[in-house]
DNA sequence: CACCAAGTTCAAAATTTTAAGAACTAATTT
DNA sequence: AAATTAGTTCTTAAAATTTTGAACTTGGTG
């Protein structure tokens, strides 16, 4: 095993930053504050593949964090990891190819607040109809919206193959 | 002050469910448990306009709690308040014609995210060409739908329009 | 003026979330 | 077989969030 060595990764100033901007952004979305940060590291390090331990290094957190963060991340798919003959490490990398299934995949979880306000729409009072008229509105574009967006996405890639 | 008497809202069983439904839902959008029941409430109750202690009775919260929770529902926008002369109590309800602006706002805070990644994509190295394209891929397709979201809403306008 | 109603504020309590550390497992190497 | 590596799990500690209760305004009422 005469290359089992690798080069500690360096992080500059900048870098540095951006992972903690990236991490503040994406716990807003809802992260965890660790798995945020790995999310961070792995869209500004320069090899998009660490391991565990250069993760544990890098963002100075401890083993159990690490752990976690990434089983959080593999699990939700924003993650994956590839493995080496020889080598028991897993190398950890974004799923970012899979932007296409995460789209769809955020549709569908603004599309099931939709179908809350349609339940609500179903047992409210009918002496209101105004507000409800109101309700039914944005129910009803938002509908639309998840309607259109998947023609969106066919549209862009048909405009991007004409442009190659 | 003869009808100052307001018969206490009663909720079914139904209307309780779905408040907390609701409440869940809102919660994992990131409000505060109190607030996401609060926006649960007005959605579901027969009268879309509560008083303060209203709300306090019918989600068994402290006063304190509907004070924290109403304040930050005014200044996100999601709720506003009525008064009728001679009473001094706010009416508060939601601000659903308010729906264009709440999305045009939605966009606005993906499409911080999309900065970000542009950021990301100008610091990083140029010795990950593939895995700086997909990137690239993602970001572009995110601003191209961020640009045809407001011509849907103008289009849905229009086809509303023309139906009545 | 004394009192009540409609809130607000603040300190403390309760709950939840997050991270750490230590002990553990399961391969692999020596 | 002992030691090392690559992680996992579990208990606990720390931190952050949420909620409460009690005291406090502020404006109107009798």
């Amino acid at each position: 095993m005469v290359f089992n060595c690798k080069p500690k990764i360096v992080l500059t100033d900048k870098q540095k930053n951006l992972i903690e901007k990236i991490g503040i952004t994406f716990e807003g979305e809802g992260l965890q504050p660790v798995a945020a940060r790995i999310l961070g590291l792995l869209y500004v390090s320069d090899n998009p593949q660490l391991t565990f331990d250069e993760i544990t290094v890098a963002l100075q957190i401890s083993k159990s964090a690490t752990s976690n963060g990434i089983n959080l991340l593999l699990q939700m798919q924003r993650l994956e990891y590839i493995t080496f003959s020889g080598d028991r490490r897993r190398y950890f990398r974004l799923k970012v190819s899979n932007w296409r299934e995460q789209f769809r995949h955020k549709i569908e979880v603004m599309a099931g607040i939709n179908v809350l306000m349609r339940e609500v729409l179903a047992i409210r009072t009918k002496e209101t109809p105004e507000y409800n008229a109101s309700i039914k509105e944005m129910v009803d574009f938002m509908d639309y919206i998840f309607q259109q967006l998947p023609l969106l996405l066919q549209q862009w890639n048909k405009e991007k193959n004409n442009k190659n």
